[in-house]
DNA sequence: GAGTTATCTTACCTCGCGGTAAGATATAGC
DNA sequence: GCTATATCTTACCGCGAGGTAAGATAACTC
């Protein structure tokens, strides 16, 4: 199905048709309503986004969002919950990998990025977590906040080993994820660049920075760093 | 909720002053309520701050307000301007600065921390561009372009003068304010960690990498790294 | 096909916001 | 002091938001 050229893309097909019928089936009507929602918090963000806003592009009302979420806040916990379950997939699989601190940090970073291009991935780290409960608010943030222990072992681990240099692992780890979580803001689906080309480069560029390096030490950062031991 | 007597410490005591009598010096008024605002605005975004919020604090009523500004936006966009103006003057200070692309980069990475641990500077990477006008957007994001290209600017020179391994400027560009603008999030000035040693360490971070460079090669870059000492 | 139930709509409520009108009051100039 | 003016307050307006009540209607079950 190709795209029709002149409409402006951000124009709306898909999803709505979840609510063309009224067959029952509030599984992926549930979907159907956290998607555009997550779509137009991304777009206007959440405080300016009405419900009326949302059930319009559902080509629905309302009061029938009602029957899918019992009010706004758990619309917008929700894409936030669905966002740190994606993070939890692609870090799950990387402590699967072995390898120094650096390698570790490097997977994260790429796969990090790759999530930053889903909506609902970008909803957690563009979105206000000032509009949650306190109660929905320190979920996230707990949430966050393994994310971010997670990243510092990772740094820790590679001052041990010798493939990091020493540095204050929390601003390392800020630093980091700084600079992945700023994708939520430029990064835009249809641009030229693919999630995968800048992931790489986010990569490379934060693990062996930006100053040019002698041949031999990029070789052996680009062997993993292990061959000291 | 019960404020006035425990609160935490963050709250205000100077410029509540500047409304204590009722002479006229509308300069400095006007400057009170943009401070507070700016508080306000970075706690609790501009969206959820009221305008009864800012008088509050300031122990005057918000109609008080409107003899300073013409409205709501007005106060927010005058934040912006305060910050971006920060941002310039820091900036040209560095346009003086004649080195390698590396060093520049390095600098501007130094000096753009520090205004980041400033209110006004803050709000100009935190708050939310969507809560303003079309018209005031525009300037916002035209400025905000400008520190862009100039980063990107610097950057190529480096590739050009061989100090920066070759990459995408773009991508290089925007990972860099990532980290420095994600400083906005975290940073809290009564912290333990100063402004001048997160500068420091971002610029280093940045422009080094995380990973350990061979002592030639460290040599190398550090003589030409002015920002870390 | 009839009844039941989930689904969705129309109409409405309340609340807090940004903003305004009009009047009180202190300051500044003489 | 007296006046004029800048300053600030009390009272209010309209709007749009989130959310609810109650009824219409379409989809399933038997």
């Amino acid at each position: 199905m190709p795209k029709s050229a002149l409409v402006p893309k951000l124009a709306p097909q898909p999803h709505w048709k979840a609510f063309a019928s009224r067959r029952r089936d509030p599984a992926s009507k549930r979907e159907a309503v956290l998607k555009t929602a997550a779509e137009l918090f991304l777009e206007k963000s959440y405080g300016r986004t009405s419900l009326n806003d949302v059930a319009k592009r559902l080509g629905i009302t309302k009061p029938a969002l009602y029957h899918y979420f019992r009010n706004k806040e758990e619309i917008l916990l929700e894409c936030y919950r669905w966002g740190t379950g994606l993070i939890e997939e692609s870090l799950a699989e990387i402590a699967g990998h072995c390898g120094t601190g650096l390698e570790k940090v490097a997977a994260f970073i790429y796969s990090y990025a790759q999530v930053m291009t889903v909506n609902f991935g970008r909803c957690v780290m563009r979105l206000d977590e000032g509009d949650l409960s306190s109660k929905a608010r320190d979920e996230v943030r707990a949430y966050k906040r393994k994310i971010d222990r997670r990243l510092r072992s990772f740094i820790q681990d590679g001052i041990r080993d010798g493939s990091i240099a020493p540095c204050d692992p929390k601003i390392a780890a800020f630093s980091i994820a700084g600079a992945v979580n700023w994708m939520c803001v430029w990064y835009e689906p249809a641009g030229p660049l693919s999630a995968e080309e800048i992931a790489s480069q986010l990569a490379r560029t934060l693990t062996q920075g930006l100053a040019r390096r002698k041949p031999e030490a990029l070789r052996r950062a680009a062997a993993g760093g292990s061959s000291a031991d």
